[in-house]
DNA sequence: CTTATCACTTAGAATCTGATAT
DNA sequence: ATATCAGATTCTAAGTGATAAG
């Protein structure tokens, strides 16, 4: 039990994980040579925006042809990249638009450079304008009108605070505006639903509202993130129940009476009991110093030792109650059920912009003992009760706002629509802010989910030219320059991520790419038959286990070689560079890129290829989904996302075996069976005999059928016994490759994603086409 | 610069649920 | 009817990255 993530590790490979420990760091900041680059730096990270590139049709085409021309801005030297920049920079937005509007419609790639540099607004010298993030941005879509509709998003067009109709309206007309060139055959009727009437939102029932198409729609540009919010606030922990009289606990063998701020806390450690995190030091270190702050000082004075805490009877109790739930009669279940979607309707959901969205996480989170992953320095620690007072909560100005629970308040009431949470509160462990946000299948999830692959989609057309820069620079003569190219190709062929610096004593000690020390890599000039190999052993994102060994190519070999000279095991190997160091960079070298959209960009590549690869139009549907299922756990693999093998892993394996087994038993006898009918049918030649042989022979091809699908089942379920495919399909394939490919080969999106899958991607399922190329 | 703060995405485990096997 | 189990859902920790503050 206690499946931790270490075990997994060393299952994958052998086991050892990092050390922990280390006390490194402080990169030396003995600059060696600090070089008049960061003047560059800074000028040009105020120039993002503005992208527009986009133009997309012929994509493939378009790829290769641009990679040549995309800015071949020289590679340092500063200067002559921004005064190309400069000369575009005040063009209006009209346009602007215009101008991509022709663009699109004949695709002329040549344009780009221009636009690829441009810096309008630069400065809306307001000072106070705060230029917010997305100001302006929303790079991607803005153009591509690729085949299908994608999104022309326009930005000027203010939205008219009110109602939705008018949106429409606007949207239709901004769609007829494009349309000819794209002529869609957009398939899709659009009846926008009848919400209309702003407080409509509220009493459409339910799911009612007939699916609301917020894609096709415009998105804001002015950096707000909501025009009107309105919603009931959070649903609070439900308070303490002291434990019954009988449940008791026992200090040092006598029985005792705990107050119920302490009793609190020790069911906490009670309920535990069974978790392998209770026998860690540093969890009953954390866990014993919170627990006594809770204590009364009589209590406290007994209590000095943990380890003659009896805890077992309220473990007991749990453990007892918990059963009785399940055995309670269908009645009382029902209650309950009715009970949680009553506070579901109530709670779950608000009013954003005229349509009713589902919250993410509406409950606060409870009260209970911290626990980290992997070997968490707080583990164990108290997570305190939240309060009202603690709770900020968010809305607009003209909604009905949320009561704070009677005789309460809440801590703050904002109306803040450059964010788009709708409560918040400050976690005590790590000082952090919680929020609760609105569910991915809301407007504002998944425009955010759309722009990140069209980000992805854009660095696939320079990531030719990207490579063959960073390939470049591994011969700079400055350090930081090669320690930059370097973890930037790990990041690219790695899919690495990229590796924040992290407070030391306040997290697990993980690492990625950028924050990647000297003992984490191993060189080889040779191992077995390849040449220049490193070998990577850290621990990742939640303590997971990163192992891979791969060749990489000469010129990375001596620079790493050059990057551990003279350093400690954990030392930083890229002394030089950091994720903020190397975002801008990556800024520089098309509009909103960081280091994340490579993974986003290789996960989806690879997904397409994959499925390019293996799926083979004459299988049978199980037979292609198994071959989806590869190609999704090729990404997983790439991304390292694993998972605890199941408790049950080895015994449900075992019992589909035997399913197997059982029918191919089945399989044989049946066999068997239309071999007799077709003699009997020689034999005779009757119409009886003929029609058991054809019976016999279905059965025989049902069994066959039947037994594949077992049998893919058991080859699947195998290949996944430790990879994780569902965070790969989530949050970086982008769905319409995936709805591209059930098109094209007729399957059924329900096989690909279950319910909340599919609302989630709901956008992608009603816009991509067959042909959809990522 | 360096550090802190904030917002938001990504992550695996825990828990729940409902279909299926017994 | 009950037990089992796998998939769905929930939960919340742990990342990324932009920006503000020092």
């Amino acid at each position: 039990m206690s499946g931790d993530q270490r075990h997994k590790d060393s299952q994958i490979n052998s086991g050892c994980k990092a050390s922990d420990t280390h006390k490194h760091k402080d990169k030396h900041k003995d600059k060696e040579h600090r070089h008049k680059d960061h003047k560059k730096d800074k000028e040009r990270e105020k120039s993002k925006h503005s992208n527009s590139e986009h133009r997309e049709n012929s994509e493939k085409k378009q790829r290769d042809k641009e990679k040549e021309k995309d800015r071949e801005k020289p590679k340092r030297s500063d200067g002559g990249a921004e005064k190309h920049r400069e000369k575009h920079k005040d063009k209006d937005k009209d346009k602007k638009r215009r101008e991509d509007k022709i663009k699109s419609s004949h695709i002329d790639k040549t344009k780009k450079e221009k636009e690829n540099g441009y810096a309008r607004e630069t400065s809306p010298p307001d000072i106070k304008s705060e230029p917010e993030e997305d100001n302006g941005y929303f790079p991607s879509p803005k153009h591509n009108k690729t085949t299908k509709r994608e999104r022309d998003d326009e930005e000027f067009d203010y939205k008219p605070k009110k109602v939705k109709t008018e949106n429409d309206k606007k949207a239709k007309k901004r769609k007829q505006e494009y349309d000819d060139e794209e002529d869609l055959e957009d398939v899709k009727p659009k009846k926008k639903m009848k919400d209309k009437k702003g407080t409509e939102g509220k009493k459409s029932k339910k799911e009612g509202e007939e699916k609301w198409k917020w894609w096709e729609e415009e998105r804001s540009t002015d950096g707000s993130k909501w025009r009107f919010l309105e919603h009931k606030g959070p649903v609070f922990a439900p308070p303490y129940e002291p434990l019954p009289n009988n449940v008791k606990f026992y200090y040092d063998g006598k029985v005792m009476k705990l107050g119920a701020p302490a009793e609190e806390v020790a069911t906490f450690f009670a309920k535990m009991l069974d978790h392998e995190y209770t026998t860690k030091d540093i969890f009953r270190k954390n866990f014993f110093k919170d627990w006594r702050k809770e204590m009364t000082s009589e209590e406290k004075s007994k209590i000095s030792d943990l380890n003659k805490c009896n805890f077992s009877e309220m473990n007991e109790y749990f453990k007892t109650q918990s059963e009785a739930r399940k055995q309670m009669s269908k009645e009382e279940k029902l209650k309950i059920k009715e009970e949680n979607e009553r506070i579901l309707q109530e709670y779950g959901f608000c009013i954003m912009d005229n349509h009713k969205e589902r919250i993410g996480n509406f409950r606060i989170e409870p009260p209970g003992l911290f626990r980290g992953r992997g070997d968490h320095p707080k583990m164990g620690m108290l997570k305190r009760r939240i309060r009202s007072e603690d709770i900020i909560i968010n809305c607009s100005k003209d909604s009905k706002q949320p009561k704070p629970p009677a005789g309460r308040r809440w801590k703050e009431v904002r109306h803040d629509n450059k964010v788009t949470w709708l409560v918040s509160w400050t976690e005590n462990i790590q000082g952090s802010i919680k929020y609760i946000m609105l569910n991915p299948s809301s407007r504002i999830k998944g425009e955010k989910d759309w722009q990140k692959y069209e980000t992805a989609r854009r660095l696939k057309k320079c990531v030719d030219r990207l490579r063959a820069q960073y390939r470049d620079d591994w011969k700079s003569k400055e350090m930081r320059i090669r320690q930059r190219a370097v973890a930037l190709y790990f990041i690219d062929k790695l899919a690495l991520r990229a590796g924040n610096e992290k407070e030391e004593g306040e997290t697990a000690d993980t690492v990625g790419c950028c924050s990647l020390r000297v003992e984490h890599i191993k060189l080889y000039p040779k191992l077995d038959d390849q040449e220049y190999v490193v070998e990577f052993d850290f621990l990742g994102k939640d303590s997971i286990r990163y192992y891979n060994k791969i060749p990489v190519e000469k010129r990375v070999f001596k620079n790493l070689q050059l990057f551990l000279e003279n350093k400690q095991p954990e030392d930083d190997l890229f002394d030089r560079l950091n994720t903020s160091i190397l975002n801008k960079h990556l800024q520089e070298l098309m509009d909103g890129l960081t280091a994340k959209v490579f993974r986003t960009y290789n996960a989806s590549i690879t997904l397409q290829q994959q499925l390019k690869e293996l799926t083979c139009p004459d299988d049978s549907d199980p037979a292609k989904i198994l071959s989806y299922n590869r190609a999704n756990r090729a990404v997983a693999i790439l991304c390292n996302h694993q998972r605890a093998p199941p408790k049950t892993f080895e015994k449900s394996m075992q019992t589909l075996q035997t399913k197997i087994d059982d029918k191919q038993k089945q399989l044989s006898t049946a066999r068997k069976q239309l071999k007799t009918a077709k003699a009997d049918h020689k034999a005779s030649h009757d119409d009886k005999s003929k029609k058991t042989v054809e019976v016999k022979r279905k059965a025989v091809q049902r069994i066959e059928e039947q037994l594949m699908k077992l049998q893919v089942l058991a080859t699947d379920r195998e290949e996944n016994k430790q990879i994780a495919l569902g965070t790969s399909k989530l949050n970086y394939l982008d769905p319409r490759i995936s709805v591209a490919w059930c098109k094209k080969y007729s399957i059924p999106i329900e096989k690909i994603y279950n319910k909340t899958q599919r609302e989630k991607f709901a956008w992608a399922i009603d816009m991509a086409d067959d042909d959809y190329e990522f």
